[in-house]
DNA sequence: AATAGACCTTGATCTATATCAAATCTGGAA
DNA sequence: TTCCAGATTTGATATAGATCAAGGTCTATT
């Protein structure tokens, strides 16, 4: 019931549309979950990192395409006696309700992102995200990586942020030009000024002011 | 344990942040869930229509904004002793879990649309997507509804698409000039041309073509 | 060490949509 | 009916990011 399998880089592990005979969880590599419109227009709609759950119990075939961005092993279950166990085991249906939800205000954070904040802003949002799920991976240090390798090429991170390949570079280049991030090949990034990386983010950096 | 309660439009059900009372449902009306950026930017991240869950159990703050849209009715419930139902009904917590997976799907086509569209197929898919859910609720004719009330101001709709309410304007009038969509009165919209507004949201028109 | 192919950067230009600025419409209140 | 405030349309202009077009830089392979 239970298997591992790798994929490399830019492989497919299923494809939208495809029946699901399994379902499982990242042990290694980042994966990406992605929609393609008919002329070729891409967005990924949601980054899968090592923990992260694939695939939906309860349905047969795959709504999105899922494509190993790194080299990536899962953790495979056949779906049929994964649902069963759901079934069976009330708490892992908790917790699948808490990974879905969490999930979705995930997706949500995302969609403001894509709908509102700037180029500049798009990109410092996904590295400072990164790092902190780096962080979560290792724990010890800080709250947020410092130096870490994003995985990602150009195209997959435009991907992600509904910007274009070379609009990524520049906005990258843009960061590291203002002292906020080094570069240390092309994609290892050194944060070299997490507040400010913050602060480029859009977001609200001191969590709401009490009057 | 259970009340109802009635909004107008534009008043706020519930704030970021604020402690969640209630979980509720609603019962008519439109109301959105949306996020709000320091300097005022502001992204709908759902659109809730009756039948619609409000809140999120298990958790005691809210994460997104919650306004009526237009005049709403909510099914309220104290959300402790809804949790403990949650707990001891194991059909519910099923059926919670089919609902947050439900929407992620949601916010993830979302997700293509702000990313990847354009202004043309933000607001075409919207109608589309609007007319559906409103074939839904009086079930009947066709599986679209051909003439409704959009019930979301132009600002509303551009809040939703990552647009400006200028660009709404302007698409809407442009779908009237072309014969896709009539417009009786601001907010009621009829279809004139079903197969091509379709067409007009850039989506997978005929389900992928077998070969 | 030379070559190839996949990435990435950089520059020039274009364009869809934002922004700024008035009208104009509409439905309800007086 | 007239008036008003909010909603909508319309026009002119600006601009962020896309698009088009070279080059440059790694890394693996021979």
């Amino acid at each position: 019931m239970k298997s591992y399998k790798s994929y490399s880089p830019g492989e497919p592990i299923i494809w939208a549309g495809d029946e699901m005979r399994y379902v499982g969880s990242i042990v290694s590599g980042v994966a990406s979950l992605s929609q393609t419109m008919e002329d070729g227009r891409k967005q990924m709609v949601g980054l899968l990192l090592p923990s992260d759950f694939v695939g939906r119990p309860g349905r047969s075939h795959a709504a999105f395409d899922v494509e190993a961005t790194s080299e990536v092993t899962l953790c495979r279950f056949e779906r049929r006696p994964f649902e069963k166990l759901l079934n069976d085991v009330p708490h892992l249906r908790q917790r699948m309700l808490e990974m879905a939800l969490d999930e979705l205000d995930a997706a949500r954070e995302w969609m403001l992102l894509l709908g509102r904040k700037t180029a500049r802003e798009k990109i410092s949002s996904l590295i400072y995200i990164i790092a902190q799920r780096e962080a979560d991976l290792k724990p010890g240090n800080g709250s947020v990586a410092v130096e870490f390798d994003l995985k990602l090429t150009r195209e997959a991170m435009a991907d992600y942020l509904g910007l274009t390949l070379e609009t990524v570079s520049r906005q990258v280049n843009g960061l590291k030009k203002d002292g906020v991030i080094d570069l240390l090949g092309k994609r290892q990034v050194r944060i070299r000024d997490i507040a400010r990386l913050l602060q480029e983010t859009g977001d609200d950096a001191d969590g709401g002011m009490p009057v």
